[in-house]
RNA sequence: GUGGCUAUAGCUCAGCAGGUUAGAGCGCUGGAUUGUGGUUCCAGAGGUCGCCGGUUCAAAUCCGGUUAGCCACCCCA
């Protein structure tokens, strides 16, 4: 077999033992929060049918999916034409029946649909596994990454949004990670267009509103008439965010014409009355925050890292329909998604990390010949017994090249068992940090460690 | 899908008005120190300069192509 040259696929990325134990760190703080609030874990296939998956995410979803090629003579069964005229598209059903998962939700909705008998609804639950989006990588954004889902179905109560934003800030604060909760309902925006006479051009609204703070209002009118939507009715729209601002009682007037506008404002109104102080404070009510995502018909939310240079590192919202396209009809749901990746790489550029995230190594026993080998094996099989992280260096090297591997791995303590330690029933334990060094019984070591680690 | 930047030792990078033998720091191996790492000193190994082609007496250096990575746009976690 020839030589290849190994590299990993575009976006995607190894994970080293420092990395992953932050990453379960980050996990293990989100599991602890999520049940906290009595929701319960669910894991779903990497790949689903194509036709669960295609429709769901928009055109731009589509062209992001992975999908994955029939096995074994695909071609013969191939659509003829579109092989003939090479047309990808056309082509692309007849040979990919399967795709890697664009996101947790929709594979959820399916898993609602098909275990209806097995759970009984509301359903709370949460998810935590990787995603795939076929997309140009870059700060931020990679082919593979982790997403860690709560959602609620199976009721409309407000009370879960009040609870979802609950969960944003007791994660975030048990990561130390400041970040900014922001709120918007889509039957507001709904609201907003209705009343400028935009209803038709919904869509090419948010998407343009969407990037105020980006943009200014200047392109993002532009933008909007490139999309169809008169000026005059973008500047009306400007005109009216302009007066309100974020102030719900002076968009009441302003979308006084529009029922569902106004049931927008109520349900953001209860939920904040359903939060205290300290809550609200932490979660701003943001009219021109616009999710695209199809789905969405009630609340939307979205966290912001403060002072941090990364898109958001999670959203979500309130879906009135989710399991509709799976034959479940009337099946509310409202979710939020934390982006494990994003929050890494945040974490990291702030140096948010606690010590106690690293798992490694607590104490290495050093190999010094086979005597000493088989002390150290049977002592190391004690401390482990005990409850300590241990490991004897599996050969006799040279003494500094074993103390190199304990302070290459960040080992903090060392056992050194030679011939006058055996002898006199004893062992050497060295404290890495301090250097400093002393002879013990077994049983008097690990009362220290008991001491001296966390 | 569109645009910009980059590619030299295991890693981070310098070298590039073309010119003999391609360098540094870190890391690695050995030694100073045959029971002591992290500090210090000495020595050593390690490179078809991403790949293909062109210009030239001569290319890591200039030109074209190609591949890969990064960044931005679109969109998103």
């Amino acid at each position: 077999m020839g030589k290849v040259n190994a590299s990993i696929p575009k976006g995607t990325r190894d994970f080293g033992p420092q990395e992953v134990y932050k990453r379960q760190y980050i996990i293990r703080t989100l599991r602890e929060v999520f049940e906290r609030f009595g929701f319960q874990p669910i894991e779903t296939p990497a790949m689903e049918q194509l036709s669960t998956l295609t429709g769901k995410y928009g055109d731009e979803g589509d062209k992001l999916l992975f999908r994955i090629l029939n096995s074994g003579d695909f071609l013969r069964k191939a659509d003829a034409q579109a092989l003939a005229e090479k047309d990808s598209q056309a082509l692309s059903p007849s040979i990919s029946e399967k795709g890697l998962r664009y996101d947790l939700t929709i594979p959820f909705a399916r898993y609602v649909v098909m275990n209806q008998h097995a759970i009984t609804l509301p359903f709370r639950r949460y998810q935590i596994q990787p995603v795939w989006r076929a997309d140009r990588p870059q700060k931020g954004r990679y082919r593979e990454f982790y997403q860690c889902d709560v959602d609620i179905v199976g009721t409309g109560s407000l009370l879960c949004e009040a609870e979802l934003i609950q969960i944003y800030q007791q994660a975030f604060s048990a990561l130390q990670l400041p970040v900014n909760i922001l709120i918007n309902n889509r039957k507001i925006l709904e609201g907003l267009a209705e009343v400028i006479g935009a209803k038709d051009q919904f869509n090419a609204l948010v998407v343009a509103l969407d990037k105020l703070d980006k943009i200014g209002w200047e392109k993002v009118i532009e933008e909007m008439e490139r999309n169809g939507i008169d000026r005059s009715k973008a500047e009306q729209l400007q005109q009216i965010i302009e007066n309100s601002g974020n102030d719900l009682s002076a968009l009441r007037e302003a979308l006084a014409g529009s029922a569902a506008g106004l049931k927008g404002i109520d349900e953001i109104e209860t939920i904040f009355s359903y939060l205290n102080d300290d809550e609200k404070a932490g979660a701003s009510f943001t009219l021109t925050l616009a999710r695209g995502l199809d789905y969405y018909t009630g609340t939307i939310f979205e966290v912001k890292a403060k002072d941090a240079q990364m898109g958001s590192i999670g959203g979500g919202g309130r879906y009135d329909d989710l399991t509709g396209v799976f034959g479940l009809k009337e099946v509310s749901g409202v979710g939020v998604s934390f982006g494990l990746d994003r929050i890494y790489d945040v974490l990291e550029e702030k140096g948010l990390y606690p010590e106690t995230a690293a798992q490694g190594t607590q104490v290495l026993f050093v190999n010094f010949d086979s005597e000493g080998e088989a002390a150290a094996f049977g002592y190391c099989r004690e401390l482990r017994a005990a409850g300590f992280r241990a490991e004897v260096y599996p050969e006799s090297a040279k003494m500094k090249k074993q103390m190199k591997y304990a302070d290459a791995n960040q080992i903090p303590f060392v056992i050194l068992i030679g011939s006058e330690e055996r002898q006199q029933g004893v062992v050497t334990l060295k404290d890495m940090a301090t250097g400093d060094q002393s002879t013990l019984s077994l049983s008097a070591v690990i009362q220290h460690l008991q001491e001296h680690l966390a």
